[in-house]
DNA sequence: CTTGACTCTATACTTTGGTACACGGTTTAT
DNA sequence: ATAAACCGTGTACCAAAGTATAGAGTCAAG
């Protein structure tokens, strides 16, 4: 069975401070699953996973209220299909928005390796050149 | 040639404030080719784009400091090449590990859409096994 | 059965990335 | 030549996402 973790043991294992596990409770992010007598929050490994899984989507540049709806994200027996649908989709379209510009930056990185690696200089702000798509060009 | 912008132009152009574009001259990321006699700011139009650049790399989820250094990241006839190397290499693989994190979001909330298509519902958070490579997996 | 480590709430402070005045000088279009 | 629209510096304020501290209660290992 799962083990019952103290906040400590959470805040730990995830690797961020405890106020900042209180602090996602009070914003509706990351829940107890239940409280002892004393008042002390008693949490499963979910919590854990659910703590690195924002830790990462932050690094990804999603802000704690979009990472509050990508966690509710799923479809339940009660829940309304279509609009989790929805909500999938359009979260999805900014996924790959993202990682469209992100190839950009890829494809920049890699030709200035290169290009350092052969002759000599390249011109004035190589890296501007990714996240441009789209715009006027000249 | 290219035009000299005020200041209340770049910052219409690139969709900032004004006081955003004196806020990153600061911050050493974007500064005027030059100034009037007056003290007022003359920019070309590369200023635009960078500060268009920085919005991007800002919703990739990068920090002011991490872009400044993005943006000074180009061979000169008397730099170093192998700093610039390094530098961009390193870059390369946060880059890269971005794009491998949100292709684990895209797959899942591919899933997710597909699923709900068919039948019902979804176990407890789909989304959390996204962002989960190489952690204990059960 | 005590002592050190842990937890609780509540409040205050910090950092990052801006925004908003206030007050005064400058440009430009008529 | 003058009003509307700009720009300059300086200072203050804001929101998001934490961090820190105080004061008090709880747990668990010897």
């Amino acid at each position: 069975m799962t083990e019952e973790l103290k906040i400590g043991r959470v805040a730990r294992e995830a690797g961020v401070n405890i106020q900042t596990v209180r602090y996602y409770e009070r914003r509706g992010l990351v829940s107890p699953e239940g409280y002892r007598d004393s008042g002390y929050r008693l949490y499963t490994d979910e919590a854990v996973r659910k703590i690195r899984f924002i830790k990462n989507a932050q690094e990804l540049g999603f802000t704690l209220d979009e990472i509050a709806r990508l966690l509710k994200l799923r479809i339940g027996r009660r829940t309304q299909c279509g609009k989790v649908r929805t909500q999938a989709q359009s979260r999805l379209k900014i996924v790959q928005g993202k990682i469209e510009a992100l190839r950009g930056m890829e494809r920049v990185l890699n030709r200035l390796i290169h290009t350092c690696a052969r002759r000599g200089t390249t011109d004035a702000c190589p890296i501007l050149e990714s996240l441009e798509e789209g715009r006027r060009r000249k």
